[in-house]
DNA sequence: CTTATTCGTAAGCATGCGCCTATCATGTGC
DNA sequence: GCACATGATAGGCGCATGCTTACGAATAAG
């Protein structure tokens, strides 16, 4: 076999490569990496609790809510109570949140495609298609 | 195109998953994140200074002391000053040091290839191949 | 010889995060 | 109605980390 690191050490060295990469598209668009997190989990479906949220992306349930609160005030979501059960807040997207979160994801995926340029198509499609089976949600 | 999410995402969340599969072995041979980095980084080759495997590993050049010094005091590493520059501390495995690092990497490796055993064998060795060729040293 | 630089070490500070508890409002089951 | 469970929120605690400063020892440069 290979002399080759372990997959553990390559793949954080690799989320720090696509955390360096992401960051400045963040910034740019003035969203944090949870905010966007928020938004990439909304916009493929709305969510009745933000429990279930917080734990759809790996976040902590309290330390979700400046991050919603912020969303909330610039109207890239909304919050409002469940008329059925007033404990739960519904999120949604707005408009905006949409826009946003779609022009932010774009520039990510063009960064990605630059990074996965360099290899053969077979090997890009193989290492996405590995990932994603990995990775199950 | 896949439905699929962002590279980081996934990137993230198996390095997690790495993670909290490495943990339990670490934690059985009483050893840390950092310090296995550390006998990773000099079995490939001995150090001149610390300095230099705190830039490899992606370390805090101060945060790495205490490492360090557990590691001596179990007689894991060797630490001595450079008889050439005496400012320098030369940093070695010993045999015992060498031994741990060879019984927690092959747990470890093993642990992998559990992990990649459900994907077909040219998919793995694409996703391997692509990885290194995403983390470069 | 004097000054500047490098290396290792120690200490402090701010940040971000996970975790745990408490509180309040609301719903559910007995 | 009453006890219990659930959801959102707030606050605090502890830990790991990154970043900075300071300092002593040793070396390099002028």
């Amino acid at each position: 076999m290979e002399e080759r690191e372990d997959l553990g050490a390559m793949v954080f060295r690799l989320g720090r490569q696509l955390l360096a990469m992401e960051r400045p598209i963040l910034d740019r668009h003035g969203i944090s990496m949870w905010a966007y997190a928020v938004l990439t989990a909304l916009r493929e479906r709305p969510m009745r609790t933000q429990a279930a949220l917080a734990a759809g992306i790996g976040a902590d349930k309290t330390r979700l809510i400046p991050v919603l609160d912020e969303l909330q005030k610039r109207e890239l979501i909304d919050r409002e109570p469940d008329p059925d059960d007033r404990r739960v807040r519904l999120l949604a997207l707005t408009p905006a949140g949409r826009r946003l979160h779609q022009a932010v994801q774009a520039e990510i995926r063009a960064a990605e495609a630059d990074l996965l340029a360099a290899f053969p198509p077979g090997d890009r499609e193989a290492f996405v298609r590995t990932l994603i089976g990995l990775t199950p949600r």
